[in-house]
DNA sequence: CTATATCTGTAGTCAAAATTAAAGAAATGT
DNA sequence: ACATTTCTTTAATTTTGACTACAGATATAG
């Protein structure tokens, strides 16, 4: 089949390592050392297996945006009520906030402030937080179909804030919060939706 | 009184721009070029004047805390009611969050990631959040001592809330939303309120 | 067993970014 | 005027970080 020499290590395995870095740091923040210390390779191992950093790094956004991320949009659909899907998905995301360390979301922090050569990386984000706006619009609008919200109300507006108790989360988590703080700020919600 | 060649330019202007580009660009964002650039002069009269980057970036960050922030914060006590308070803190910050290009508060987005060698600048706006979180708990105590809040109210849970909304705000100017969109994010505060 | 393909390891290259050395310029004080 | 002080200008220097050339290693195909 595949001739040459094989690859000392699982590219997988390899791609999670360098995973837990970027998130850890951000984009900027992870350089070339940490990610390959993380897989324990050299550097040209790095580039034959995911050609550049950047390019690394909208791979590790996909992987993030599968698993980890996939949680609390599961945790948001698999829920009869609106409400408990909102609540299942804001106490996902505390988790996933809370299971790095420094806390936070790899899509929400993962590049805020960048140089202008890394623009790609931060549009990559952004587009990727479009998609999670456009999951909870979804989940609006079912609820609204199943008349759990009035029929007048605006859906983006709603879908915005419960992003932005997201974003609130992952701040205060990156920040050094507790658990218990930050499940404090999900009540607004639950109570806004009542 | 003070002899030398006089320096070619304002000390307070050139502090006032860089402050500009700090704070569109936030603190690794921001090379040692467009700083010089920004006010027009060579290296070594930036070095002169401010000492490094990191001690620029954190008299900038003074700088905004006495002029910009203050807005915000003064609106949040000079208010009889609370919620007056909190609404005006909050669409004064939104002025702030929309009057930079891109948008957000400095002390919010100004270093989020960072390497290893930039933790002070991490820090310093780190206790600024602390210092603009310590005035809402303080303002919250007030409402308290004027019976406009419950005797049981956890003041810190609120006052976290109320931060984090000034935490989505930003973000969410930074992602590029609209006045009108993030104007709508305020209202579940007031109504949290009431 | 030989040729070929692909990986690894060492030791770089290259560019960018913060910082500074050194010489000349422009003010004050005597 | 002259000495002194402090700034400006130009051109490095130094460091760091992403990336790679090249030689040696290890697999498959025939």
């Amino acid at each position: 089949m595949s001739r040459g020499r094989p690859r000392s290590f699982d590219r997988d395995i390899a791609l999670h390592a360098i995973m837990e870095v970027f998130w850890a740091r951000g984009y900027e923040g992870a350089q070339l050392v940490d990610l390959t210390k993380a897989i324990g390779i050299a550097p040209p191992s790095f580039y034959a297996a995911f050609g550049s950093k950047e390019a690394a790094f909208i791979e590790v956004v996909k992987l993030y945006i599968e698993t980890v991320g996939a949680v609390p949009m599961n945790a948001l659909n698999n829920s009869t009520t609106l409400r408990e899907g909102v609540q299942a998905m804001l106490l996902a995301s505390i988790d996933v906030a809370l299971s790095q360390t420094p806390g936070g979301c790899l899509l929400i922090l993962g590049v805020v402030n960048c140089l202008p050569e890394n623009e790609a990386a931060r549009n990559c984000l952004k587009e990727a937080r479009q998609v999670t706006r456009d999951l909870i619009v979804k989940r609006l609008r079912r609820a609204n179909a199943e008349n759990e919200l009035p029929k007048k109300a605006n859906i983006s507006q709603i879908a915005a804030f419960i992003h932005g108790v997201m974003q609130m989360i992952s701040f205060q988590a990156r920040d050094g919060a507790s658990r218990t703080e930050i499940e404090a700020l999900i009540n607004p919600v639950l109570k806004a939706l009542d």
